[in-house]
Parts: C-alpha cells; structure tokens; sequence
DNA sequence: AATTAATTTCAACAAATGTTGAAAGTCAAT
DNA sequence: ATTGACTTTCAACATTTGTTGAAATTAATT
C-alpha cells in the first residue's frame, strides 16, 4: 500500500502536530480553529483534545517537538567550534556560525515541516502575549551558553551591550527565517526569500561586525 | 467637568482606533473581537463597523494612521541629514540614525498610543499573513529612498547584499520594539526592553557596522 | 479467547463571534 | 421649528468556537 493517505502508518498524534504546526506557522494561535486542524490532519474533531489536552496543550507541543532537536543540534555545532578553536577559544564569527547553521542543516530546503516551525518562532518571538514567556522557557537556556562563549570571544565587552547585540541578532534571524516575501516585492526581485543559504551567508559577517563594533574594545 | 471618562471630548472614532490599537498591539487581528474593542473605548458595539465597514477596515485604518505621520517625519530627517551632509552626501551612520531617530521623537517615552503601534508594526512585520502585503503598502515607498542614499554612500555594493542588510536591520527593530520583555529575562536585568534610548544608540553603530562590513567595498 | 487499556468517533453543549437592519438620537443650517 | 444628514444605540441573525461526556472501536495483555 503506498503512503502518504489518510490511512498513512504515520501516527494520527503526529499528523495532528505537523497539520496544526503548518496551520499556526501561517495564521497564528487565535487565526487556527481545532476544526481546521483536524480536517487537515484527517483526522476527528476530539482527537486532538484527547492527546493534548487542550488548544494550548497542541500549540506547547508543537513549539516543544523541534525546540529540543534544535537546542541539542546547536549545541553540537558550539562545542565543535570550541574543540576545532585554539586556547584562546573560537572567533566571534565561529560561534555566530554555530548557531546559524543548524538552521539550515535539518534539511531545511527538503523538509517542509522545518520552514513551518521556523515561520512560526518568528511570530512568537515578536508577539507581545507569547514572545517574552515561550522564548524564554524554550531557547534562553541554550542561548546563554552562546552568549558565555561570546563573553570569552570579547572579553572587554560590557555585559548590557552584548545582550543588546544578541537581541539585534535574534530579530534579524527570526524575520528572515519568517519567510514573509517582503524582501522579495521591496528588491523587486532581486533578493529572494527562499534563499535561506544566502540569506545566512550574509548574516554571519553582518552581525559579527555589529558585535565588534560595540563589544571589541 | 473632568476629562478622560466616557463623556470625554474626544470623538469616539479615536476612542476606536486607541483602543484598537492597543488591544491589536497585544492579541493579534484573531486574538481581540469587536466586542473587546467597544468595550475598551466605551461605545456601542455596532459603531466600529459603522466608522471602519467591517474589523478588517478597523485594522487597516488603525495601521494606517501613525504610518502617515511616521513616514513623514522619517522624510523630513533624511533630507535633513541630505542638506548638513557635504557634496559627498550622509555616511552610512547619518542615513541609518535618520531611519531610526524618528520613532523615539514622537514623544514615544510619554506618549503609549506610539508604543503600542510600534508593537502591531513588530507582530505585523514577521507574520507570514500580513508580512509582505501590508508592509510593503505602507512602508516600502519610503524605504526605497533610505536604501537609495546607501546606494549613494556605498557605492560599490551588490544591491542583493544592500536589500539583505535593510532586512537585517529591519528584524533588529522591529523586535527591539515589539517590547515583549524576553532581553529582561534573558540578561537577568542587566538590558531593559523598555530603554529604547540605549536601544537605538547600540542599535545605529551595529547595524552601520553590518553595512559596511558587507557592502563596502 | 477473555479482559483490560488505549485510541477514535459521535453528538451535543454553552459561549462567543462578525455583521446588519431598523429605530433613536444629535447637531447644524434653513 | 423643520428639515436633512450624520451619528449612535438596540436587538437579533446565523456561524463558528473550544470542550466534553458517552459510545464504539482497536490494540495490548493475560
């Protein structure tokens, strides 16, 4: 029997995560119903109450499923940098590079469910109701490990200004991976948003020559 | 008599578009109904349909209102920074500070109206919905002619890296004032999300580092 | 095969939603 | 005072919303 059906061996609980991951990628916690989901996901209206307990159990677990493999590729990639890196530890660029990169190496340009996940901790990130608690509780405790490895790159820096640059950093990041085509209309063409490639070529160097600029002294 | 209650003098179609604003700013366009609105402005449910059509056009009008008066104001300051600069025209730092100086001169520390506009821009800019239409109509004319002085004060740089950079730099803004509170926990206190003064003046320097850092060449 | 546990469906609930037509009120100009 | 345009209220509409018990089905265990 070929896959992919609605009697697909996938498990209904994993249909149910990708079709609301999809759905709140583009139209948010308030702009998904449970209905729609479970149409999408093939699968009935209560089901998803079931195995989640509720509309923001569902939306936890979508945010949690790829928040972990996420951290623990990213993390990898930082104690690599570190082991490649001299005594004096990796370069700024080295450890901007380690946390970029695992972005695009989840086969980003294959697997459609990555770009939805990541479109949707962009709206989170900035959203005023979620942004500060679900960042906090799913990212921060791997980002300060980046920011104490920045700490020993740019040991003169003052602590508020390296804070502030990965901030700057964190916005230029979640906007570009939010894939909204603005970049697109605004270039008339000539940068694309599906470049994700080029896009991380790019912010590597421009945000390392932001965080020199303020915390290299 | 006192001001400021439901009798006050000003017009209920403002009283609308504050509330709007404020509630937009928080919950998104899905998160906040028309109810929740009438209630905050203190006026009868049906008389946001009456003025606006419908709560997409309570939307739009709310967007639209500060869009006007900011991208004025943005005009103004890179003319400004045009006329001071010599015949060689504004650096990068010059241009960057006009985008950017702006949004804290509208009274933006007394003055919440503001505030929560700049957190619907932040919310509206990295939604995958609204991201590249609404944006693009309000925004995109003016900033043509921001990345047409950059042309100018880099002469040599590749237009696709000069559209990446404005979208790095945008990401970095918006999410600084979209205000959600996550630099607080994340820095323990040390950088404050609603010192948007120390924001901006990190800001110019890490974002012009950036420019240059790419595209001049 | 019998029993228990886990999963899935069905049907319905009460509450909340955006919108609208008609009535009532307000205000300025004649 | 009367007209006429504009503003505001009232009441109701048809949908849609999240959630939940109870029944039915499937899977696992004895």
């Amino acid at each position: 029997m070929a896959d992919g059906g609605a009697n697909s061996k996938v498990k209904r609980k994993d249909r149910i995560l990708d079709a609301a991951e999809a759905l709140f990628a583009k139209h948010g916690f308030d702009g998904v119903s449970m209905r729609k989901v479970a149409e999408e996901a093939g699968v009935d209206l209560a089901l998803s109450s079931y195995h989640f307990g509720n509309k923001r159990g569902l939306f936890d677990a979508v945010l949690m499923r790829r928040a972990e493999v996420l951290n623990e590729t990213r993390l990898a990639a930082l104690e690599r940098c570190k082991a490649e890196a001299g005594e004096g530890g990796p370069t700024v660029e080295a450890i901007i590079n380690a946390f970029l990169e695992p972005m695009l190496a989840h086969g980003y340009q294959e697997d459609e469910g990555w770009r939805h996940y990541f479109e949707l901790v962009a709206q989170v990130n900035s959203s005023f109701e979620w942004g500060g608690q679900l960042m906090t509780k799913y990212f921060d405790p791997l980002v300060r490990k980046f920011i104490d490895a920045l700490k020993v790159a740019l040991p003169n820096a003052d602590p508020a200004d390296l804070y502030w640059c990965y901030h700057f950093l964190s916005g230029a990041l979640t906007l570009t991976f939010a894939h909204t085509g603005r970049i697109d209309q605004l270039s008339d063409g000539i940068a694309k948003s599906e470049d994700m490639v080029g896009a991380y070529e790019r912010m590597v160097p421009f945000v390392a020559a932001g965080f020199r600029r303020l915390c290299d002294k």
